[in-house]
DNA sequence: TCTGGGGTCCTAGGACCC
DNA sequence: TCTGGGGTCCTAGGACCC
């Protein structure tokens, strides 16, 4: 058959699994992944939850997502380690650089996921299992760590392949591989089906993936609309989506959002957050080279409850203190005077910058979009803390939130 | 369950227009 | 207004992914 062949690369418990291999770099003798262990955040600033758990740790019934109280009851002797997320930058970075070799159309899909298009390209690389087994073993032998490769003729298949048995393992995925491989699994394994849609087939009897791809698809259009057919195709293997080069261009929308180690109950530390937050967004957007015509924030209440408030522009901007007006805007017409644990600041509608002449702005606005660039010319060649506003001085919130530095862009002789 | 942060896409309903 | 139908734009919210 005259089809794709394509791979899906994916670092076993990554977080897990780069904290390991750093830690072995720098001289430990303790491997983490040999043992139960967990990548987790600090519990005192809430952000306690596992991000990353090694395998053994998967004995005792840990799960991705949970807090560190629930995790360290299933498990009094789990060792615990911070995210180290400049490290996790360049392990990607690092596994990315391999694996370009094998074909210039390669996709970044996530930190720790990657596609790869490799048709045609039997004569350059040799068979595809045998690539796969190559790209896997260089990773392993050069930066230390493992990673599952999918094999098959589509993305969908190869993702799922990737995802079968863990870790340091190759698995191909062919549609005529599916029947055997995919479709026992329980459907909560499918790509796309989360825990809501889950609940909602297991009320119509669809358990495994082979009971979804054998269901009527008109059925589950009714109940699914557009997106019934779309898990449908999934079951039935079906994908015709492209391995595509992803760049800055791409990008829809960038947004940074924290939960706050206290309640917020009043405006004054509500603006001090906001403004933070806002600060690293409207430096990201500036470093894309776009601006945007809508901003929106979002809070989380110390109840749980999430609301947004987003406005659409009559005009495109990447000004930070232009962004924030808006961002304090909608937070007093959002807010309902409640005590809030979590906010975002999101922009998005992007549009690229290349035709924005400051001509075409009065002085003011020029004078402010020359001091943004200033300051982030100066906190890129330093660091981001490098200048920071005086109102954050003593008030117990981050002058900055939200991780962005030249620490994210490191030059690959630098890795490990 | 004392529960993070980065995204994308879809849908429903209302305003507004012809 | 005892009021049609189609289209677009906007907002809020919710689903999913990692």
């Amino acid at each position: 058959m005259g089809g794709k062949t394509i791979f899906h690369i994916d670092a076993n418990s990554a977080f897990l699994s780069w904290s390991a291999a750093a830690r072995l770099y720098k001289g430990e003798t303790i491997d983490i992944r040999d043992i139960p262990s967990i990548v987790g955040g600090d519990p005192k600033s809430r952000h306690g939850i596992v991000l990353a758990k090694s395998i053994p740790s998967k004995k005792y019934g840990i799960q991705t997502g949970e807090t560190l109280s629930s995790a360290l009851s299933k498990c009094p002797t789990l060792t615990i380690v911070p995210p180290e997320y400049d490290i996790y930058v360049r392990c990607s970075n690092a596994m990315v650089e391999i694996l370009k070799e094998y074909s210039p159309k390669h996709q970044r899909y996530s930190i720790d996921e990657c596609f790869l298009d490799c048709t045609n390209m039997e004569n350059l690389h040799g068979k595809p299992i045998e690539v796969a087994y190559a790209m896997k073993e260089r990773i392993k032998k050069e930066l230390g760590f493992t990673v599952n490769v999918g094999i098959s003729s589509n993305k969908l298949l190869a993702k799922m392949g990737s995802d079968l048995k863990k870790p340091d393992m190759v698995h191909s995925l062919y549609p005529e591989e599916m029947e055997e491989k995919m479709w026992p699994l329980p459907v909560g394994d499918l790509f796309m089906v989360g825990r809501k849609t889950m609940l909602k087939l297991y009320r119509i009897n669809v358990k495994t993936i082979g009971d979804l791809a054998n269901y009527n698809v008109n059925i589950l259009k009714d109940l699914f609309k557009s997106f019934g057919e779309v898990i449908w195709k999934f079951a039935n293997g079906i994908d015709d989506s492209e391995v595509r080069k992803s760049n800055f261009i791409d990008v829809k929308g960038i947004g940074n959002s924290t939960t706050i180690p206290f309640d917020v109950d009043n405006k004054r530390e509500a603006y001090m957050v906001l403004l933070s937050l806002t600060e690293i967004v409207a430096m990201r957007l500036r470093d894309s080279e776009n601006l945007c015509r809508l901003v929106a924030v979002s809070i989380r209440s110390n109840e749980f409850a999430n609301y947004s408030r987003q406005r659409k522009l009559s005009f495109a901007t990447d000004s930070t203190s232009v962004i924030y007006g808006i961002v304090k805007e909608l937070f007093n017409e959002s807010w309902k005077e409640e005590k809030v644990r979590q906010m975002g600041v999101r922009v998005s509608e992007l549009c690229s910058n290349e035709f924005y002449q400051t001509s075409f702005f009065q002085a003011d606005e020029e004078r402010l979009r020359s001091l943004d660039k200033t300051i982030d010319g100066i906190r890129l060649k330093y660091e981001t803390g490098a200048i920071t506003r005086s109102v954050f001085v003593n008030s117990g919130i981050k002058a900055i939130t939200g991780g962005y530095s030249v620490e994210d862009y490191p030059p690959m002789s630098s890795i490990l």
